[in-house]
Formats: structure tokens, C-alpha cells, sequence
DNA sequence: CCTTTAGGTATAAATAGTATACCTGTAATA
DNA sequence: TATTACAGGTATACTATTTATACCTAAAGG
């Protein structure tokens, strides 16, 4: 990410170290800035959370895409689902250590956001 | 986003505070989070650049996406867009009090995209 | 019985993003 | 002089993602 632009004598630039493809920036917005990913994140932060409730916390998100996006954090190791019962069908999604990595940029932009009152 | 769940003596849970629609994580990062938005804010940082520069500067977006998230950001006050010479036409886009202040979500972002290898 | 809850899945329609080509005008190159 | 290259975009068509809505199985409550 050390990309620059230089300028030449006739007021022409280049760039001299685009980044290629994905950046890190990019490639980290790709996981926690899917469509309804942090807040997912962010709702799990106190502890183990039901598919239903995680479903009502976030008004908005249909449970196809909560479903998408918890199968997604879980395939990375961020999430962790449990089947705390069987019968009548009970399961809980909780952060992994991976997943508790992220709180802290999601906190700040929580701030920034009502900060500078995004809408 | 102070939503919780509570138990009751049969082991049910109900949302105490469900946060209606978008909340203000989900806000921010439909503003930051947009796919191509966060580099390009990033990319701005040390001063103007100009139109085709963060096209090389941002490998695999199209100039239809940097054109289209640098009118939102120019919306939202985020971005500046400078016409800096006319006859050989010559923009240059830059941040905004506004712009620079999410500078250091995306840095963290980047730090954590870097620590933990995300791809 | 009928409805509600849990944890999802199926289908179709709407929205967002990509690839590719093209436009106007200036300037450097062959 | 003809050709090509660059600036800053726009147009078109296509693909992928998201949304809305309905539905499924099983258990429990009224």
C-alpha cells in the first residue's frame, strides 16, 4: 500500500506502485464490510447468540442473508455455531478469538458514525 | 445498539432493544464498507490525485465504480472534486475534513487485514 | 385443532458490480 | 501528416448479490 505517483517535468503523473488487485484495506472490507457482516460481528459481542434473535437485532437483514453471512464468518473461523439442542432445534452463534479481533474497528466506527451522524 | 436478549424460566429468549433497521455500525459501513470506497478513501490520503491515477492506483476497478464512489463521497462531503485545468481537461480529487476523519478506521483495518492475513 | 416458535430453505424479482467499448479534446510520436 | 496515447469520463450488456415472500419440519401452548 505503498503505492505513489510521481510527476514529470511536463505536469504528467504515473503511478509508481498501484496496488495490485485486492489491497489489505480492501480485502478487509471484503470480509467485515459485506452487507450486514459488522453488525453481525457486533451483535455477538457479549457472548453466545441465538439465529432468531441475531435475526430480530438486526431489522433489516432477511434470515437468508444472516444464514449467508454467519456460514461465511464461520467458514473463516470467526464465528462459531453450536447445536446446544436437538428436538426442539436450538443453536448459538458465538465469536471466535478471530472474530473478537475485529470489535475494536467495529466500535470506532460505531463512534465515527454517530460522531459525525452518518446516515 | 444497546439490544440484548433475555432468558425467561424456560430457557426462551426474547430482544429487549432490537436496533431498528440500519444501525449505526451498519450505517457506517455502507458508507465506508461500499466495495472499492475504503481504498479509495485510503488512497487519498497523502493529497489530491487525479481521476485516472486512483483508476491504476485501485487494480480491478473499473472506472464506472471510481466514478460512481467518488460522486457519493463527493455527496456526502467526503471528497472534493477539483477541475484544475481546463482545455486539457485535468481533475483532481481530494478529502475533506469529513474524509480525513475516517483515516484511522481504515488504517486499523488495514493493520488488522495485514496481522491476521486476511484474504 | 390452530398458532407460534425454532432454524432454516426455495423462488423470483430488484439492485449492484463488471467487462468492454466508446466519446471529446490535446499532445506527443512515427 | 497520420497514428497513437492520455485525460476524464459515459454507454451498453451482462453477471452476481441482495431482497421479498413464502414455505418446510418438529415441538409446545392455548
Amino acid at each position: 500500500m505503498k503505492s505513489r505517483i510521481e510527476t514529470d517535468g511536463y505536469g504528467r503523473k504515473k503511478v509508481i506502485d498501484a496496488c495490485m488487485e485486492p489491497c489489505a484495506i480492501e480485502r478487509g472490507m471484503r470480509i467485515i464490510g459485506g452487507k450486514w457482516t459488522g453488525s453481525l460481528i457486533y451483535h455477538l459481542k457479549d457472548g453466545p447468540v441465538r439465529f432468531n434473535d441475531l435475526n430480530r437485532m438486526l431489522g433489516g437483514a432477511t434470515k437468508k442473508m444472516i444464514d449467508q453471512r454467519l456460514k461465511e464468518l464461520e467458514a473463516r473461523g470467526m464465528v462459531l455455531r453450536t447445536v446446544i439442542n436437538d428436538r426442539p432445534i436450538a443453536v448459538t452463534y458465538e465469536l471466535t478469538e478471530l472474530g473478537r479481533s475485529a470489535l475494536d474497528i467495529l466500535e470506532d466506527l460505531r463512534l465515527w458514525s454517530e460522531k459525525y451522524d452518518i446516515r
